[in-house]
RNA sequence: GCCGCGUUGGUCAAGAGGUUAAGACGCCUCCCUUUCACGGAGGAAUCACGGGUUCGAGUCCCGUACGUGGUACCA
């Protein structure tokens, strides 16, 4: 069985920015598409260094995108453990196995003497200050001890690391499924850690140990890995396991919206939008919010991360996720970094409310009112105001601001805009106007502009004057949807006591 | 420095030798709407540079520049 793994690593202070969100979705589609089945792997967040939670919130973001994986540490499963902590021996034998077949060896120097090591060669004007085929016999390791010392030092367990023994003068070739075929010489590639000091794995031994032993077909990444790709081709071929090594693609980089570099935690801060899909609580910056709380539905969240970097073709370019694992193709994402856009991101947004039937936004919409204090009862109401504004808000949390009228009276009443126009008959039109709206036996918009337009011919005034002093009766500005569908769902007595209420203001 | 990867309007991008170089966001103008949106019509704005190859190059090749990533006992 075919299988698409996507791994993550949270940054130590947790959070999961959009560069990994993309990346588990472009995963999720891809596997969706071919095999329906996808992996998820995450690295040793029980460890001290890491804060608490941070797995349980990848798991929740991702579950809110719905993009949830069929494999990892939420489930049980066939390959698990799917936590590297829980892995450690396995990661152990494995090297301990290449160091036997000649690939790896023990490496004793402490941080100081390779720190010593690099002062050295900086000093003879080398540039490459790599721990490699250069250096690796001048250093203290299982190549250049004589086995006994080796011996030795192994049986007092003295602090050691493993290292990968890169072959000198060769050339890695490998196919990313995205940039096509790919050749490095292993002369710019280190002696990588294998296995740290505290016996836990490096993300290169972890990564390829896990693929072959989940039977994972297809390795896809972000495109910060391609420099280590001959490592871990290195590693498949080394261990023996070529002919199971996964396809590789490496996808284009999110970059910062004002320039230089890949986007990151900070640039959210600096330049106002959300990083995270949802909020977090950051050890040392305390809360910060995610699209989730800042309105955006995750439809339009996934669309807008899935654009950026990939397109099917044809101009379309809004997607639901059942459409985007039909249309994905891998060969179509982008081979260069896409910076973000945060007005576009919001214009995602914008269409998919307006394209959302009511049912599908009002308990989102529900929610946010109740948290403003007003409690919405059953009826149908509350859908139609949803129905009349939805088409003018961007965001979620503008339905409040576009709604709220509806339910609160309005504490401030922009009389300002009224006044230098108003006269008399203007006042006479409002009482004749509150007289006949009390009469009226149906209450819907176009009875009640037609009242109204008559009422204003029989005035000899002009409607479009009167429509504007109604309006600010009504919502207390100059916004809002038609005046005559609020005034319908306001319904009469509402209509009428806010007409009332504003006339004395205006003498 | 070295090693990768990349480069079509301000941004996302279509384009796989012959196009008036799509489309979208944003911006501007107009129409609709006596609010504001929505909607509609239009506009400004692009092939990084230099060499090849070719009858013909945004498309292929080589350089240069620029950007970006890596160069950790981080992932």
């Amino acid at each position: 069985m075919n299988k698409v793994r996507v791994r993550f690593a949270p940054s130590p202070t947790g959070g999961l920015h959009l560069g990994g969100i993309r990346t588990a979705l472009y995963n999720y589609l891809f596997a969706k598409k071919h095999f329906g089945n996808f992996v998820l792997r995450v690295e040793d967040t029980d460890q001290t260094r890491y804060v608490k939670g941070a797995e349980e919130y990848i798991i929740d973001c991702l579950n809110w995108c719905g993009i949830l994986p069929d494999e990892g540490p939420h489930l049980e499963g066939e390959y698990g453990p799917y936590r590297q902590s829980e892995r450690k021996n396995l990661y152990r034998e494995y090297a301990e196995q290449l160091v036997k077949s000649g690939h790896a060896y023990y490496a004793f120097d402490t941080p100081e003497e390779i720190e010593s090591m690099r002062e050295i060669l900086k000093g003879e004007g080398k540039d490459n200050l790599q721990y490699d085929y250069r250096v690796r016999f001048e250093m203290k390791n299982s190549l250049s001890l004589p086995p006994e010392e080796t011996e030795a030092l192994l049986k007092i367990n003295f602090p050691h690391v493993i290292r990968i023994k890169i072959e000198r003068d060769e050339f890695v070739h490998f196919k990313d499924m995205i940039r096509g075929d790919i050749e490095m010489s292993t002369n710019g590639v280190d002696d990588k850690v294998l296995i740290k000091a505290d016996g836990m794995p490096t993300y290169h031994l972890a990564v390829v140990v896990d693929d072959y032993l989940m039977k994972i077909t297809h390795a896809f990444r972000g495109e910060e890995w391609l420099p280590s790709a001959p490592v871990h081709v290195l590693l498949w071929k080394y261990f023996g396991w070529e002919k199971h090594m996964p396809q590789w693609a490496h996808f284009p980089l999110i970059l910062k919206p004002d320039g230089n570099g890949k986007l990151s935690k900070r640039d959210g801060e600096r330049l106002g939008f959300p990083v995270f899909a949802m909020k977090w609580n950051d050890p040392v910056k305390g809360e910060i919010k995610g699209f989730k709380e800042l309105g955006f539905l995750p439809e339009a969240f996934i669309n807008m991360l899935a654009m950026l970097g990939w397109n099917d073709g044809t101009g379309q370019e809004i997607f639901s996720l059942d459409e985007m694992v039909d249309k994905f193709s891998i060969e179509r994402v982008q081979s260069h970094g896409a910076k973000f856009d945060f007005e576009k991101a919001k214009w995602y947004n914008h269409e998919w409310i307006k394209k959302s039937d009511v049912d599908r936004l009002k308990p989102d919409v529900k929610k946010i009112f109740e948290e403003k204090g007003v409690s919405i009862n059953d009826g149908d109401q509350f859908e139609k105001i949803i129905e009349l504004i939805k088409d003018r808000c961007i965001l979620l949390t503008d339905f409040w601001e576009q709604g709220c009228f509806f339910f609160i009276t309005p504490s401030e009443i922009d009389t300002a805009s009224i006044l230098s126009k108003w006269n008399e008959n203007k006042n006479q039109f409002f009482v004749e106007l509150i007289r006949t709206y009390s009469l009226l036996n149906s209450w819907e918009a176009t009875a009640l502009e037609t009242t109204f337009k008559e009422i204003a011919a029989a005035s000899k005034l002009k409607p479009g004057e009167l429509m504007l002093p109604f309006r600010i009766m009504l919502v207390g500005g100059k916004y809002g949807p038609g005046v005559f569908e609020i005034a319908a769902l306001l319904g009469k007595d509402e209509t009428i006591k806010r007409i009332e209420h504003t006339l004395p203001l205006l003498r």
